[in-house]
DNA sequence: GCAAAAAGCTTGCATATGCAAGTGTAATGC
DNA sequence: GCATTACACTTGCATATGCAAGCTTTTTGC
């Protein structure tokens, strides 16, 4: 039992390194995105009204709040993001989610699935997939954080 | 079926870097590590003669060659692993586990499992985290870089 | 054998990221 | 209401890491 959860930590990590790795040469040579920056404008696609507060996106990213703000600077300069800041609480700056961000996210997600599927073809059926699912969907559910 | 696949990588993703977040943390305040240079020791415990060449060890890590070079040299000052140089390929610079470097990564291990306790305890039983373990296997089964 | 190609390693440069300090704004305590 | 505290964000500095170029050694092709 002991042994049976380091080998599972073991294999989540090494196995999420691996595939993160993959998917960066994609998204860097595809679209000119980072894995981060990916994350960055799901998040924004989840939340409401396209917009997160920076130290909010940075709790569901797992960066602190100096990357959130040095990620969006230049994802501004190309028109993926926005800046809005609070009418009522000006220390909130949020990152908004903008027309032509929505495009490439998209664009995004399909080399996402693609990724996905080889990932996953040839080696599990339908069944263990939504196991694995349901497994995995612990840790995740009920996190802000969570984008599924 | 491919929905499901999407979810899967999202989830393994996200709950890798929750974990690995975790575990930034406590190796660094513990034992003065990274988790990366946790799993440079992992990788040479687990290598033939405690020893790997760099390109392997980068090849095995997921990182470039460079960072191996650069992650090696103060460890090796701190006398946790050591170089050798094959006598028959002169180009060849293995990164050797010392005694020392063998009893940090034991202290580091314990620090693992018990990370790996607080993440899976209260949410699996016994028979589904050998199903998780099952279905992780998949991927990095056969691999040389896999620790488990 | 020798020139050319390949392989292993290191280093210069650019980028990414965390921490701590600094700035400005809002909430709290009295 | 005003001082103190807390919060959101940014910036300076240090570290981590990838890529491309360079060096050395080995292998390959002839």
């Amino acid at each position: 039992m002991k042994q049976t959860r380091i080998t599972n930590m073991l294999r989540l990590i090494q196995t999420a390194d691996l595939l993160s790795a993959r998917l960066a040469g994609e998204f860097s040579a595809v679209h000119g995105l980072s894995v981060n920056e990916f994350f960055l404008l799901m998040h924004l696609d989840r939340a409401s009204l396209n917009r997160l507060a920076r130290v909010e996106l940075a709790r569901r990213m797992h960066v602190s709040a100096s990357t959130v703000t040095r990620m969006a600077a230049p994802m501004e300069k190309l028109g993926l993001v926005s800046r809005q800041v609070d009418e009522r609480d000006a220390r909130l700056a949020y990152v908004v989610l903008t027309d032509a961000g929505k495009r490439k996210l998209d664009e995004a997600k399909a080399t996402f699935a693609k990724q996905a599927d080889a990932a996953f073809e040839d080696r599990w059926d339908t069944s263990e997939l939504k196991q694995l699912s349901e497994l995995l969907n612990r840790f995740v559910s009920g996190e802000p954080a969570s984008l599924t």
